[in-house]
DNA sequence: CTTGACTCCGTACTTGGCTACGGTTCTATA
DNA sequence: TATAGAACCGTAGCCAAGTACGGAGTCAAG
């Protein structure tokens, strides 16, 4: 893993310690999930700490149901928004936050239980998922 | 919304019912996401509850995150498989809906706490959401 | 018993999120 | 300092998940 003398890793050092591929990382750049270091004239990139925390933290955001467009409203927020933006992103987020735990956590439960029967018996068995997310449909 | 006389939908009913389209269901059924309800000969399908729930279950599942791929075996352990592939499936899935709890949990706090914040003062925010996530590296 | 809306089904197109290609510019080791 | 291997950057292609289209078959209100 290729580094400067300060440490920073160039742009396929970079990618594999995000785990993702190098084209990975410049279609984020092209839309603005994630700024391009400054590029010394006549020099390459180089990467930081805080380049790789941003990739990780929009991959696992993906895992959890959060569309790009979303990804970069959340980013805005570590940014640094002005409040009364802020707020208005941060109260919309919550809320689906709030929805999505509470449909995991009955998720969690149903299947959990599964598991336990199966333990016990070794019959066919039926698993109540589908009664178990309620959502409202976000329109 | 049109019913016959045991009130079972027509396919655009039921899509509607669902808040999804009529394309989309057949998109599904194409998939084996949806068994299509049996047509006697010369008449047209009829949809039923049962069929709504799976549509909408299927809806919330992919905005937990899931691909259809995955959701088609939620799908089994609810149709009811045997125990020891139902098991498999399951501890997986829970792994998983375990470790996006874990996250959103996290999320939940910085963004409740974000929002406190801002309703006290009214400075320039930063939001510590990308340190918020976790997960590990699923590949 | 017609007519306009709806169903059925196959195929083609679109969008989001990457992934690959290829020509030019840098970089670092021999 | 020559040169193999990166980095750069634009454009094109790919896959998942829909979305649109169109012709032939149903349905029901008039």
């Amino acid at each position: 893993m290729r580094r400067d003398l300060w440490g920073r890793l160039t742009i396929a050092g970079f990618a594999k310690a995000c785990n993702v591929h190098v084209e990975t990382v410049r279609f984020y750049q092209h839309k603005r999930l994630l700024r391009p270091p400054d590029r010394p004239p006549g020099k390459i990139r180089r990467y930081g700490p805080a380049d790789v925390a941003r990739i990780r933290f929009i991959k696992s955001a993906q895992r959890l149901g959060f569309s790009l467009d979303e990804i970069a409203q959340l980013l805005r927020l570590d940014d640094g928004a002005h409040c009364s933006e802020a707020a208005e992103i941060a109260a919309h987020r919550l809320l689906d936050v709030q929805a999505k735990l509470a449909d995991l956590q009955r998720m969690q439960t149903v299947l959990a239980e599964l598991l336990a029967r199966c333990k016990v018996g070794k019959e066919q068995l039926r698993c109540p998922l589908i009664s178990s997310l309620q959502a409202a449909d976000s329109p």
